[in-house]
DNA sequence: AAAAATATACGAAACTTTTCGTAATAAAAG
DNA sequence: CTTTTATTACGAAAAGTTTCGTATATTTTT
């Protein structure tokens, strides 16, 4: 049985920072927070407590300083949320959601390029 | 100046149903909502007059049963939404995206032959 | 006409999210 | 050692979301 997770936007944002940085104080989440907007410490500090406590997070507090880590994985976190907004604002049509994604023409050719030879590679069943 | 919208869940799934039927009475809604799980009248009524006091739909009072149209294409809804979750989850990477919705292996060949189709069309500049 | 059914308005409870202040504690600097 | 700085713990306010009960008005049924 696989948990799921369903971060909120404040979350998600310092899920983005920990995937990038590895695991991290609450100081230099804070800190690159802030690099943003600004919100205060403690603000960061119980986000963190409550990720922590909710699951998505684990915090390490062998040092004064604890050391907060994520328990999913970046792509496992975005295939849920996306797979959420496909069902419930796509009702369930990955075509429909591809098409909208890359009909605002901000994707480069060689990322299109890309996503073609994936789609090659799935039409040839090598999933 | 373009409006944004952010429906909640709760919102979104009323939407959807306007979308699909068109404009609907309280009466309608919250039977088709009904046909999936269980909801009071009144929270279907409430929900839909907080939608008009946000602007996301408007409601007729002409008769007594009030009928509400939504003031949001489903494709531009599904677009902003999509483009939500594209900064706040993918940083903006369409391709990842992209990639991710294909990747569960769940979208036919025809679908995938259209979504080809579209990036061909998009690479010779044809928006 | 009376009773029953249907509709809207409105308040408010329960829960979640986001924010921060204050207190207590520990570490570092003076 | 005393003062300053840094850190966690905790409570709680403010705003948003979801739910529903009750009151009131209107329409339909009997």
């Amino acid at each position: 049985m696989q948990m799921t997770v369903k971060p909120t936007d404040a979350e998600l944002e310092i899920l983005r920072l920990i995937w990038q940085n590895g695991p991290s104080t609450v100081r230099q989440i804070n800190d690159l927070l802030n690099e943003k907007k600004t919100v205060g410490y403690t603000t960061t500090l119980k986000l963190l407590q409550i990720m922590a406590q909710k699951g998505i997070v684990r915090a390490d507090k062998s040092d004064r300083s604890h050391v907060y880590t994520a328990l999913f994985k970046e792509d496992e976190t975005q295939h849920q949320l996306l797979d959420q907004l496909l069902q419930a604002a796509f009702g369930g049509s990955a075509k429909k959601l591809v098409m909208q994604a890359l009909g605002n023409g901000k994707t480069s050719r060689s990322e299109l390029e890309e996503i073609k030879s994936l789609i090659s590679k799935l039409e040839r069943g090598e999933s």
